[in-house]
DNA sequence: GCAAAATTGTTGCACCGGCAATCGACATTC
DNA sequence: GAATGTCGATTGCCGGTGCAACAATTTTGC
């Protein structure tokens, strides 16, 4: 299949970031990926199983999914066009924790993981970049979980909504900003409950120290707000 | 520096298990990693900067400190010889979240990142292993963590409890096990006070689902104990 | 433009679990 | 053997937060 029309897409990739059309030609020409279309509902992954393919969604929507201790399922996170899966994943021995299923019709290419983690022996310069980018993906990866743990750890519900908002304000290069979670998302990431966190909301909100509005969050006294961190 | 005396401890590490010692001097031959010794209390490395190296312990054991949002820091990971430090960290482009200090005198080589991640034009099969086992590195890592997460979000102190107890009885591959953690510190990693871990393992205990003596633990009836988690 | 569904805010209640203090069992050192 | 430090267990207290229920508002679908 000619992939040549997805190319902006795969370009906008963090593992296949910038590069040009000749590097995308040689490389897919090496890897030889195989490409699959799916209907809403299908599944792209199943937990349980290893995956030794990295894939990169071309069309569409999916979500992904983790089983819970309990048997359901719930979902983690949704990834739209561009979007990267089974990255960590096939480069570890490890079965998949998650599910993921598409959210819409959908097509996906997949990289074989061998091929990437074995440059050929022609050794082209954008390869090379490719493992950098690779790694470069995991780690940061890494390191937004790791984040989350930070927050998770707080004992109080005041502490991590401080943190998050501080965080968010860092990321967004001001102390003004929306984000695209509904209240029940957010209360989710911060592991509480809705109505605990619109308490606190609230709370905050009459002590002079942040505004929201739906979505959108200022922060009025980032001083204090830095303070309500320490315990 | 001859770093031959120590490919013993290099063989045993994740990222270069198995080499032989012919395939450790091309390898070594290329990087030129540089050698340094410290003595205790030292800082091999600090939260904030940037690293490009991987890090391998030779001689004596090292902490990772992270540094709470309140000023002070705390341990959360101890190695020793063969310990691996700064492989995440090196591939991304984050500034180092955790200081590393020296806990006895020691002795680290650091691995150029630069050098590792682009394999030289002799292409030694050897690299591309160290490759294929930086990545797996990384990639596990991440599921640790994500298992901690997991952990994290269960609201109730006894799921916690109970999904560990079944995690580790998975991992030791029978029912009874021990591992290396005071109270103190299981408590710490299940994000709980130490007291209400000893309550909870008490209450467990009375409940005929666990036997508990300082480090060890006997699962006495799994099928009950699962079903703690299911809320 | 209306009904249904989703989202958010609010509040009373109950209870889990953090905190602090205390005790006993052991190990280590002088 | 006395002194000291470490580790685990226990207990009373009470504050934070999960839970459930309801109201207000916005969004969605037809």
């Amino acid at each position: 299949m000619n992939l040549r029309p997805y190319y902006p897409v795969l370009r906008g990739t963090s593992l296949l970031r910038g590069m040009r059309d000749d590097e995308l030609d040689k490389m897919l020409d090496c890897f030889a990926p195989r490409v699959r279309r799916y209907q809403k509902g299908e599944f792209l992954m199943l937990a349980g199983y290893e995956t030794r393919e990295v894939g990169i969604l071309l069309e569409g929507s999916i979500t992904a999914l983790k089983n819970t201790p309990d048997g359901s399922s719930v979902a983690i996170t949704e990834m739209s066009t561009g979007g990267l899966f089974g990255d960590v994943l096939s480069g570890s021995s490890t079965k998949s924790p998650v599910s993921v299923m598409a959210q819409t019709d959908c097509l996906a290419v997949y990289l074989p993981y061998e091929k990437i983690i074995h440059p050929c022996a022609r050794l082209h310069e954008s390869h090379l970049q490719l493992l950098q980018n690779l790694v470069l993906t995991i780690s940061n990866k890494y390191f937004a979980l790791d984040r989350r743990v930070e927050l998770l750890i707080c004992k109080s519900l005041r502490v991590r909504i401080s943190l998050w908002l501080l965080e968010q304000a860092d990321e967004a290069g001001q102390d003004t900003f929306a984000v695209p979670l509904t209240r029940a998302g957010l209360a989710e990431y911060l592991n509480c409950d809705r109505s605990a966190l619109s308490r606190e909301l609230g709370r905050m909100q009459r002590e002079g120290l942040i505004e929201t509005f739906r979505g959108s969050f200022k922060i009025l006294d980032k001083e204090r707000l830095r303070s309500q961190c320490q315990e």
